[in-house]
DNA sequence: GTTCTTTATGCAATCGTATGCGGTAATTCG
DNA sequence: CGAATTACCGCATACGATTGCATAAAGAAC
């Protein structure tokens, strides 16, 4: 049974608008594609359809397009999580270059996940889009090796070491500010025994940091202390328990850097409601630069990171592969980190 | 020219599949979305399939399905803008239950703006989706009537006055919550000057908050001054834009009323930097309770609005449209408001 | 042994669009 | 006036998966 007539979707195709304006089907798609050089269209019968288009409200269908190995319109990105502030801008700059190039896009996260991450590769397999723009702890270049042999879209990567003649990868050069802001709290500051909350070394990001933190600290003569290294999971939370047993130690530390603001904030809040005055008591420093980080009281002491910027690296870098502007080995990005003194130090 | 073998993309289709385990592409469909009920399937036959599919990585492209009427496995959701805080619960619940459908989703910002949300639409058109989710501002009945008429789409609203058989629509009690708060205001705190940081009436939410506020002013015999009343865009700035008016008054208001809390926040910010005390010199309250409610000082108080719950509430009204599990009337669905009473007041 | 089910599989049409190729009419040229 | 261009346009097919219908083989009933 073809559908009753009571159902409410009447799709619109290229026939109807033929129909109508008494051409074929395949007259009506060159009018509309308008491909430059190829066969020509008649000026009557170009006015003919495009009055055919208006009347009856034609839009082509994307999908049928995708089908046909054309262009998807479509991409994805893949974040650790939409509810962190840091992604937004990262989001919004991603979503802002593709709806300037007529694109769709589909976010999914991967909850900093590796289970996360393998479903988004495998989504994307199953639904061809033309760009991919990842946000991997986990994943490296083996696994990417996949995505790229099964599928034909443009790859951009943030953060990760993966060299491939495919993909483009974009950096914040987050070890070398986690580097100087140590040293500078060491030198600077005057700080000798800083307490670090950090994440499981499964996180790429997070071992880096780590590293950049222990390079500061040899570099300083300073002694590595295991209580002073606390681990979280990237949230408020996580941070407000790490300094409660900082605070629990005999001799807790006079400062603690956490690898980003989200820690920071709930280290702050842990640390103000037993009564430690911030930064007297105890200097406080994050890692991102949210906006957020100047809505607390004190004004939060940083890394800025500039996700916006990264953002749109990392779609512009895309576009370029996606049009073809571009074709060429891997290229490599660097986006910069600033140290934001603020109140907390 | 067949793409030279040169190319990276090799689509592997069911094709493929059917040649390597001898039987034809028609039964490889049937193994694999194995219709019950339908035509069965010999053991052998299923087993040389799906070893095939295994040996192969074989995954069905989804345009296909689409395009052939099926089910196109995506829902697009448009908030304003993915930069507030206030939608990520929102828009993180919605990514839960589509992914746990098997779902992914489009996500598009209309940045408040009319034309935003009518490019929305037509997009949707274009790319046909099985399910819409909207937080409009400005588009009423008419206007996806149009949605509606052209797409056989699953339709869910927030906010919106709507009656229509084939959308649902998830409200917020923010009218109510408004009168509620303001009379608290009013009575319990004895406030008589309470100014008013809303957005242009073109926006339905700032409307009806702002009716509700005047209904409340109304309610206790007090006057409506229109110095009290400030236009903001729901940003932070733009609430310290307004906050720096009141006190450039003779007589600044003891208490403002911002409707959300990005604006609240940047009114506390601005008076805080002229010196004002909050809560003794003016009261702030907000609107939405967003996360970061908690992280100012003083803790800023709101009235709460649940949107993980709205988000939740309007992705499974949605798939139960989708599949089929419930046919009918439009639905309404109240999520209500609730006073969160913190330090700024 | 013939006819009728039942079971399992293949064939081919279909969805909406893009495009190579071939065909027709109008135009130009010799 | 006949032939060669040129300008336009339609036919047919491809894209990958779904699905109604036909069909072949096997088994059951007579």
């Amino acid at each position: 049974m073809p559908r009753s007539g009571s159902s409410p979707k009447k799709t619109v195709t290229m026939r109807d608008v033929a129909r109508m304006a008494n051409v074929s089907q395949s007259t009506v798609s060159r009018v509309l594609s308008g491909v430059e050089g190829g066969i020509p269209i008649g000026e009557e019968t170009r006015r003919r359809v495009l009055e055919a288009v208006e009347a009856l409200g034609y839009y082509p269908n994307l999908h049928a397009g995708s089908l046909r190995g054309q262009k998807t319109f479509m991409i994805a990105m893949m974040i650790a999580d939409i509810g962190n502030p840091f992604y937004h801008p990262m989001v919004r700059a991603v979503q802002d270059v593709a709806h300037a190039h007529r694109y769709d896009v589909i976010i999914a996260n991967s909850d900093h996940m590796r289970e996360g991450e393998e479903r988004f590769l495998e989504s994307v397999i199953r639904r061809p889009v033309d760009g991919v723009i990842m946000v991997p702890y986990h994943l490296g270049e083996e696994e990417l090796e996949l995505l790229i042999e099964r599928t034909g879209a443009a790859i951009v990567v943030l953060g990760q070491q993966i060299r491939h003649p495919r993909v483009d990868v974009v950096f914040g050069q987050d070890d070398r500010a986690m580097f100087e802001a140590t040293t500078w709290l060491i030198q600077e500051k005057g700080h000798r025994r800083i307490g670090f909350i950090g994440v499981t070394e499964e996180f790429s990001a997070g071992a880096r940091r780590k590293a950049a933190f222990l390079h500061a600290l040899q570099q300083a003569h300073l002694p590595i202390e295991p209580e002073l290294f606390e681990i979280g999971d990237w949230s408020v939370e996580s941070g407000a328990r790490a300094v409660r047993k900082f605070l629990s130690l005999t001799r807790p530390p006079t400062a603690v850097f956490a690898i980003n603001d989200l820690m920071a904030i709930g280290a702050m809040e842990a640390a103000q409601a037993q009564g430690v005055h911030i930064p007297d008591d105890m200097a406080v420093i994050g890692f991102d630069d949210i906006p957020q980080a100047t809505w607390v009281r004190p004004r939060l002491t940083t890394v800025a990171q500039y996700p916006a910027e990264m953002g749109r690296q990392m779609a512009e870098a895309l576009f370029e592969r996606i049009q073809k502007e571009y074709v060429g080995p891997g290229r490599r990005f660097e986006v910069s980190c600033r140290l934001v003194i603020r109140e907390s130090v």
